[in-house]
RNA sequence: GGACGGGUGGGUGAGUGGCUAAAACCAGCAGACUGUAAAUCUGCCGCUCCUUGCGGGCUACGAAGGUUCGAAUCCUUCCCCGUCCA
């Protein structure tokens, strides 16, 4: 096995740094991975993902068991080789799609009966499955099948996911464990994932169940769906604080770019978001200074770049009324110039953390993010 | 010169007596987006006033008159535009 986790330091908030080594590369943590759901990150090539200096990226379980398959990635040498990415790949369990395609699916102890939004077929996505599909497509991490609830949730139906999450992840590890017996040179580490929605005691509840089936990573899942940041934080910290300090923790689905601070602080290792990506398209670019609606009149005329102390590609040729120009023109090259910089500084944004950790200056770079986007769109 | 068809808000274009400041789409303006069914979605989009209300006033469907309680819608004349005929 080539992977292994090292915690190199850590701060007074609990913050900390280390490495995860995986067959395809080291990764320095606290680490953002861009969301490539179905094998791309959209709007970015792979050259474009290893010249901002991606470590790890997301791909999802879900999508690619649709379209085109884990068995044909399995026959064309996996995931990696498909898409041409020689770095490392966390593949989502589609835990996320039971809660965001909810309209089309049925939740059984079985697994989950999904109609596919692409054609209407019906297929049933079970631990095992789930587990099977990472497997077939060779990622590096493999996250478990969760059930993620909305919030606010009952407590009885947060109570009763809870209990489904952890009887699949007891079902996916032991399909998983039985993989890797007849498989000695198994590549992937595959994580569990905490729920629990908003309450404390559930959140601890869902930890110490998965603590007992020893998985090599610890997700928080199931939170930034709506309830506020503060929460969000209340609960990644009670998790957090039961987690085997010397294991990978990754906060699903986080955030925003001034919240990223905040969740290095609680103890979170890694994260992925499809913020950057998305909001991106939809001409919202971040900035050291706040966010930028790049389709607003206002910059018609701008010469400036996106970001001045931005250091990107993007910032150092074009000018904010040129971007503002593609994204009026409906030009997809508004959006891919859109997309790599606001990866770049979700990626730069998380090396200042990894930086300020060591001199216990998290605190503070944590504070100033969040009075800079106080102000909401400038 | 004649015969048809047509002129509607920034644009395309519905509407053929009251429910019409006028569908829909586009453009324009503003905003949202957190393990991606998202190059998506939402709101505003004649002017104006205020006690901001499914509020009041004004202007508006080529122009001017007329019929009617009421007209973008019906009638008359005129002006444009298209097609065809001479």
């Amino acid at each position: 096995m080539n992977f292994s986790f090292a915690v190199l330091q850590t701060d007074s908030t609990g913050a900390r740094t280390g490495i995860l080594t995986t067959p395809h590369g080291a990764i320095t943590t606290p680490v953002f991975m861009p969301v490539g759901t179905a094998a791309t990150v959209k709007c970015l090539t792979q050259s474009a993902l290893e010249e901002l200096g991606a470590q790890i990226i997301l791909a999802n379980t879900y999508h690619l068991y649709l379209r085109p398959g884990h068995e044909l990635i399995r026959k064309l040498g996996g995931l990696h080789q498909f898409m041409s990415w020689p770095r490392a790949i966390l593949t989502d369990s589609g835990g996320y799609q039971v809660f965001s395609l909810s309209a089309l699916r049925k939740m059984t102890d079985e697994g989950v009966r999904f109609r596919s939004h692409l054609d209407g077929s019906e297929h049933l996505l079970s631990p095992e499955m789930a587990a099977e599909i990472q497997l077939a497509l060779g990622s590096d991490i493999a996250m478990v099948l969760d059930e993620c609830i909305e919030t606010p949730a009952q407590r009885e139906l947060a109570e009763s996911a809870v209990k489904r999450t952890t009887a699949w992840a007891r079902r996916a590890r032991e399909y998983f464990l039985q993989y890797a017996k007849r498989h000695e040179n198994s590549r992937q580490w595959q994580f569990g994932i905490v729920q629990g929605a908003t309450f404390a005691d559930l959140r601890r509840d869902s930890a110490r169940q998965l603590l007992d089936l020893d998985f090599p990573g610890y997700a928080v899942g199931g939170l930034a769906v709506g309830e506020p940041h503060a929460t969000t934080c209340e609960m990644a910290g009670e998790v957090t604080a039961l987690l085997p300090k010397d294991r990978p923790r990754y906060l699903m689905g986080v955030g925003r770019p001034e919240q990223l601070a905040d969740y290095v602080a609680l103890g979170i290792d890694m994260m992925d978001c499809v913020l950057p990506t998305r909001a991106a398209r939809h001409a919202c670019l971040y900035t050291s200074e706040g966010r930028v609606l790049i389709k607003g009149a206002r910059y018609a005329s701008d010469q400036r770049p996106i970001d001045p102390t931005c250091t990107c590609s993007v910032c150092a040729r074009y000018t904010r009324a040129y971007l503002r120009h593609l994204f009026a023109a409906g030009e997809i090259t508004g959006a891919i110039l859109a997309t790599h910089h606001n990866v770049h500084f979700y990626l730069d944004i998380m090396r200042q953390i990894r930086e300020a950790i060591p001199f216990g200056k998290l605190a503070k770079f944590s504070t100033e993010m969040h009075a800079r986007y106080a102000a909401g769109p400038a």
